[in-house]
DNA sequence: TCTATTCATGAATTAAGGTTCATTATGGCA
DNA sequence: TGCCATAATGAACCTTAATTCATGAATAGA
């Protein structure tokens, strides 16, 4: 027998309240704040309530971590779909992520570098690979125009994510000064180097564009 | 009163035991096996013993990390100091890194890349800010010989850094099949990526040379 | 209204491994 | 040989959260 919708709102909107104060939670402090009592007690719910809406401590952080890098992921692939030439999405898309990552920098330090648990960090590998597979496709779309130079797409893919990742580090580091020019010049040089890795001809200067949605 | 010089050999070969032992375990199966009580019977002495050497968990194995970790911003030190152009040192330091970690994979995965305590995590972050320093200095010394493009050394470090780690993930995860042609191959495709990203004139198709040390 | 079922509660329990420390062994030295 | 400082031992202790579960509240359907 179906449960009825009232009901089943209420439980969705409550593991959406789970979901979010443990989002919070992360994004104000880091991962050293992710303790299950602190988190029922910002969602307004009893410790054990969580243990019905989640599995374990390690299932809920998994699911925040998707939640968000499902986000960030499918900003890249929209970008990655885009019109225009695979240069042209590959500098957006890079630059695109840099700027995004350095507007909720707290966040995105502890998605992409903070120390964290081995489980969160597992969910972490995940969320790259799929950062590189888009990057990937892209990759493959600008080999097959001739844009890009013959190499693995997936090696390529790899070092561009892990380029700009690794580049973003330092900036997103809370002991760093939060300086939003100098992130967009980091963000640029990211996005240029990156580039120059693949593109078959001598950089053609392409300016980034910022497809950040409002 | 001075330790007699025997007895002060024995503290320092128990405390080398015990940082071997748990280095080989780490080498071995990663860092779940990274226990006190498995590292001190692996050493041969008794868990409390451990802490006679070591002020904590966290310690012992910030030791190992740095211990191994030193060894590879050594080996790429020697390769940044060598003769040589700036383009020719970055192609052999990427491709003898990324030979050297295949060739220790369990070890390489588990300082690289595989989750684990947040402790330890930090003093990854130090050893891959060690590495990118190294780069850095090339990346500078390219730069005054004109042969790389102008660029914030320390962004362009960091993505160097950043690209051949992530590049280097999948080939060393534990489940990735042990291929030596393979893993060149993908040095050498790693090389030659982190290399455009820096050259200024179209790669002149250099041949890495693998500096590793017998 | 009544009741069966589901949901919420939060204090108590568990678990797991790091850390301590009272005790014992060792080895240099007089 | 006896003494003492130092090192080694390893079982017990702690700590810290995650997890459980007995109890009570709430709701939908009859």
């Amino acid at each position: 027998m179906a449960i009825a919708a009232v009901r089943l709102n209420q439980l969705v909107e409550t593991k959406a309240r789970i979901l979010d104060a443990a989002r919070e939670a992360v994004a104000l402090s880091g991962w050293k704040d992710a303790q299950i009592a602190l988190i029922a007690s910002r969602a307004g719910v009893a410790t054990g309530s969580v243990y019905r809406y989640f599995d374990s401590k390690a299932d809920l952080y998994a699911q925040v971590l998707a939640l968000v890098s499902e986000r960030e992921v499918a900003v890249v692939a929209a970008i990655v779909e885009a019109e225009g030439s695979a240069s042209q999405c590959l500098v957006d898309a890079i630059y695109t992520f840099a700027v995004r990552a350095m507007r909720g920098r707290r966040l995105a330090y502890a998605l992409i570098a903070e120390p964290c648990e081995p489980e969160i960090d597992a969910a972490r590998l995940k969320y790259r690979a799929a950062l590189a597979d888009q990057i990937a496709r892209l990759v493959r779309r600008g080999i097959a125009d001739g844009e890009f130079v013959e190499i693995d797409a997936n090696v390529a893919a790899s070092c561009v994510a892990g380029a700009f990742m690794e580049a973003l580090v330092g900036p997103l580091a809370p002991e760093a000064a939060p300086d939003s020019d100098a992130a967009r010049a980091i963000a640029q040089s990211i996005a240029g180097l990156s580039a120059r890795m693949l593109f078959r001809h001598p950089a053609p200067e392409l300016t980034p564009v910022s497809r950040v949605s409002a």
